[in-house]
DNA sequence: AGAACCGCCTGCTTGC
DNA sequence: TGCAAGCAGGCGGTTC
């Protein structure tokens, strides 16, 4: 699933590929992507990304945002060659990006400004104070939190398993429970985690290519993640499944406590 | 307020 | 082998 890791290494390889290109045209291939509006003749300025959120910005002033939600990926060509699965095409001078995604889950709109969500972004203006200050009396459990995009944005259910797993966390603990310290390695971790991810261009467990359909290379650093019955690397003690929110936490129950 | 659950989707795995 | 049920889950919504 494109989380953070992986929506950043679309956008800094898309910001290598397209500013400065003109959209030729769009093509929507399925009826599920609501209309949008006209992005043709337009020239692209910038690629951001804002949570997993991908942000297009165009001199129109307007902005292409495209969320990938579960199975979404995004692919450069420069042929026009309609790959399997292809929802969207954005033909640009010189190449085309398919948006692919079997589950059609995918979003694409065009909105006159780009998000604001620093304040969110861990590495962005995220303050751990402040967080604390907001987030840190709350009852609910810490990986609902991480994965809460309006409290930190970009963690989804790998990350958060992985972040809570190397920080020492259990899963189900309540927010409002945990002390300046488990804060500081709880924020800390995210970033190394995350930062990690990036240089290793996502986790290809599944779906994730890159925007030139390679794999990344995260997968081989994941400790708990899909590896219920599996040897915790730090202890030996087998990795656990518990279902939260209806979807797959992992974790050791010896390293998180 | 927070958790549980649903609907949106379809490729893949599992079980009979 | 073949088919159907079950599973995966981000997000926005509803319900309890």
């Amino acid at each position: 699933m494109p989380e953070l890791p992986e929506v950043e290494t679309l956008c800094r390889q898309l910001r290598k590929t397209i500013p400065g290109r003109t959209i030729l045209k769009d093509e929507v291939y399925d009826s599920k992507l609501s209309r949008f509006k006209e992005v043709r003749g337009a020239k692209v300025l910038d690629v951001r990304r804002r949570g997993k959120t991908i942000a297009i910005e165009l001199d129109s002033g307007r902005t292409i945002l495209i969320h990938l939600r579960m199975t979404g990926r995004l692919l450069w060509r420069t042929t026009s060659e309609k790959p399997q699965y292809a929802r969207w095409k954005l033909a640009l001078d010189g190449g085309n990006i398919f948006l692919v995604d079997p589950r059609r889950f995918a979003t694409v709109q065009v909105a006159a400004e780009c998000p604001k969500t620093a304040e969110r972004e861990i590495f962005g203006d995220l303050d751990i104070k402040k967080f604390i200050e907001l987030h840190g009396r709350r009852k609910t459990r810490i990986k609902s939190l991480l994965m809460d995009q309006k409290a930190i944005s970009g963690i989804g259910n790998i990350y958060a398993c992985e972040i809570l797993h190397r920080a020492g966390i259990h899963p189900e603990r309540e927010a409002g429970a945990l002390t300046g310290s488990d804060w500081e390695k709880i924020l800390q971790t995210t970033k190394t985690v995350l930062k990690k991810a990036i240089a290793n261009r996502g986790t290809s467990i599944s779906d994730w290519r890159d925007l030139y359909g390679r794999k990344g290379d995260n997968q081989h650093e994941l400790t708990v993640y899909g590896k219920e019955g599996v040897a915790c690397p730090f202890c030996g003690v087998s990795i656990r499944r518990i279902r939260q929110s209806n979807r797959g936490t992992y974790f050791c129950p010896r390293c998180q406590k």
